[in-house]
DNA sequence: TGTTTTGATAACTATACAGCGATATATCTA
DNA sequence: TAGATATATCGCTGTATAGTTATCAAAACA
């Protein structure tokens, strides 16, 4: 029989873990994300819906496709980029309801101290 | 009327999205959170099940406490910890499907393709 | 009171990476 | 084929931060 509670899950599962909210974990990516809710977007328009450089939107969107986020789509020259897993928006979702949640926490909170004196 | 499908997402909310996955894109807070899952711990019983230093634990506590992760309790002389949002257990549990789904359908694709020739 | 114990912090180093400009690659068209 | 257009990549710089050692602060106890 072993311990308690926690199983100790190998190493490479919380990299790769680590790693994919790494990539979650920039605000000009989730920008991207967020434009490419209303669908399929190429480079160039997403450089003119979000005013990064191309080079620097070229590299966010690599990374995210590495990550399995966005798929892929040559036509012609330009390449077409579009969400691969919706899972991620109900990541979003979640974590921006905590936040709220706590937010409103701390408001009660500092209220009652407020009340105190 | 506005645009099709996406509301614009203040850069504020983005910025606290971002910031909360990248308390949770670093493997060593993993592993403190894995850790916690079977109780309240304090810092030194945690040097000890993680093998990390007291003070880079010290540091990380005090980061994932502050993004509302964990709440410590002063007892004594130590400092106990504990999760204080059990959904972050959610999201894990989340990414980690995700990327489990991702890696038997890249087997699968290797597979056909290896059928092919 | 001084000592011990536990946890927090400061100062530092090394590394990772976002963003930029310049350049390379690839597809289309004249 | 040459030139134009859309992406990708390279080299660089500045910044952020994980980890380390040393030190500090506070509670427990002699």
């Amino acid at each position: 029989m072993s311990e308690p509670g926690f199983s100790p899950l190998p190493p490479e599962v919380l990299a790769s873990i680590a790693e994919y909210f790494k990539v979650l974990s920039e605000v000009s990516r989730l920008q991207i994300l967020n434009c490419l809710r209303s669908g399929p977007m190429n480079v160039m328009e997403l450089t003119e819906a979000t005013g990064y450089s191309q080079a620097n939107l070229s590299k966010h969107l690599k990374i995210m496709t590495q990550a399995g986020i966005l798929s892929r789509q040559p036509r012609g020259v330009s390449a077409y980029y579009e969400i691969a897993d919706p899972k991620v928006f109900q990541l979003c979702h979640t974590v921006c309801d905590g936040i709220g949640d706590r937010l409103r926490q701390q408001a009660r909170q500092f209220q009652a101290f407020q009340g105190d004196r």
